[in-house]
DNA sequence: CTTTTATGTCAGCCTTGTTGACATTCCAAG
DNA sequence: CTTGGAATGTCAACAAGGCTGACATAAAAG
């Protein structure tokens, strides 16, 4: 005991190799627990987390661009683009042509399209809930300020432009 | 603010969907950065995430078996044997034939294994490390309480065997 | 001896990422 | 008005890493 409050001092527990190496299993066990549910939806619409990202945020943002999706996402246009034909094609978004600039596509969730994202959103709502609860507030704002700090910068601007567009 | 107390009570604010949506995209987000220091390293040895999860994992348990690996890991044998064959063929895995039970394959890093895995390993906790220093010791305890609470039950299992194992 | 288990391997398919090349549309600067 | 460049779409090809199904082998278990 006296040599580990010698390694550091009692309050730098937290920061050993081995509290920092459980910390990134669990961001690992708990990020597949946390796209299970969405998964499952999915497959049944023959869909994949690729279709899913541009469906949330696309129903964050409605009449975002394509360039704003691709700064989100970061991904290539050729991705994104083989993602985003497909939910045209059947019919859950719609590429309306820019007012501003013609050159641009505004994208929006069609009634069908919203309709998934509720069933996606509502099922992994559920579970971040029931951990929520169970964690309680005080955990809740540990972990928000956790994972704020583990973003890149860009990522950070937007999670925060998102966060703060709809306050 | 009364209508919001008699939504459910001010103790119970973290829980609103406005809350919980925003929890979904700092897991997003911070799932990107907590992937990016080793994608980074990964790339330049031609491997990829699934290199660095067996990687990790028979480093966390060495001497593990194929049939833990791919419970752990939660993918097919065939997906998980193409990434140990290329691990065992360019000479960061090593495999024996299991003492007790023959047909067990028990694996281990070599040299050059627990070499990468120390790369890998050290810009992850690098970032976890600076995340943690900068919500502090509270903050990862709820950071922690909530991952956990979002871990399939099975998943938790195996979080809580290898954080026992060591402890 | 037969069955089950652990593992490996081959073939083929899908999603989702990549790069490169090229067409179209259209704003904006000259 | 013309032209350059930006935003977008599209086609082709490729790779990683998931998946399923089928089959082989060795060894443990009954």
């Amino acid at each position: 005991m006296a040599d580990r409050i010698g390694a550091g001092g009692p309050s730098l527990l937290f920061l050993t190799d081995e509290q920092l190496r459980q910390g990134i299993e669990a961001m690992y066990f708990a990020y597949r627990g946390f796209t299970a549910d969405p998964d499952r939806i999915l497959e049944e619409h023959g869909y994949g987390r690729a279709h899913h990202r541009a469906i949330h945020f696309i129903h964050r943002s409605p009449g975002t661009t394509v360039n704003n999706l691709l700064s989100i996402l970061g991904v290539t246009k050729q991705s994104l683009n083989r993602v985003l034909r497909t939910l045209i094609d059947e019919g859950l978004v719609e590429a309306r042509v820019g007012t501003r600039d013609k050159r641009e596509r505004n994208l929006f969730l069609t009634e069908a399209g919203e309709k998934l994202e509720r069933a996606l959103s509502e099922v992994q709502r559920e579970r971040m809930r029931a951990a929520y609860r169970e964690a309680g507030p005080e955990a809740v704002r540990g972990f928000r300020m956790v994972l704020e700090a583990m973003m890149d910068p860009q990522m950070r601007r937007h999670f925060n432009r998102l966060k703060d567009g709809e306050e």
